[in-house]
DNA sequence: AAACTATAAGCGCATATTCGCATATAGGAT
DNA sequence: ATCCTATATGCGAATATGCGCTTATAGTTT
């Protein structure tokens, strides 16, 4: 139970819910994240990592990057019921085409690199 | 989107899984839910309404009675992988059984009576 | 070694959530 | 009409959540 709520929790919020559109496409490291969404490196960290917490996510470190992605095979098994739901939910929704195009054009260049591009 | 975010988080809640699992079971009016969960009257009358602003349940009046139950038909089309999900992870779950045992005790009298018989 | 880089974590603030108490509402009984 | 009953709702207090600012951590480069 209390690790069922902690799933629906991470999944209950919009930050989360576009992240793991993006996941769901492929691996991506926090800075990929931030371009995306283009929100803030604190922001992208901290709900990576309640994802993370909550058992969707696996993490891979390559040098300075974290790269997460989903771990289909160390979730519970009905953890692919939710993100099959999401996957539904936000089919044709706006906002995370937006986000999906924005990975494309997105570098493997930290947050310091992306400040200055921002500008 | 937004009506996701408000389904997990309709979710995302002991109270609320609790009050799902009855309802998975059969229709139940509020004063079943209080004495099946052992909760006051405020707490199951506000879960309920939260549960069914989010979608997932519908109301039939009956005299004084609500009486809530899924609304299987009303929903969404994901809204069934959210349930499957629920009904997985809570399978098995010590505190739901107790619950839906004392919902077979459960009579349906209101809150004055239970609040009598509780002393 | 020092300087730089990508990510994580502590702290504080603003907002949201939950619950109980009290009260409102509305149907039923007398 | 009044009284009783089942449910809903306004309000306040306690707690939880999300985010930005800043700093810490750890790997990389020079």
């Amino acid at each position: 139970m209390h690790n069922l709520m902690r799933a629906l929790k991470a999944l209950s919020d919009e930050t989360r819910l576009r992240i793991l559109n993006l996941l769901l496409e492929r691996e991506c490291c926090v800075c990929e994240v931030m371009q995306a969404l283009n929100i803030s490196q604190t922001r992208a960290s901290r709900n990576l990592g309640i994802l993370y917490d909550a058992g969707f996510l696996k993490l891979r470190k390559e040098g300075l990057w974290s790269l997460y992605s989903i771990d289909r095979d160390g979730m519970p098994e009905y953890f692919p019921y939710l993100l099959e739901a999401v996957k539904k939910a936000l089919k044709g929704n706006r906002l995370v085409i937006q986000d999906s195009e924005r990975l494309m054009k997105a570098e493997r260049v930290g947050p310091g690199r992306v400040r200055r591009l921002r500008q």
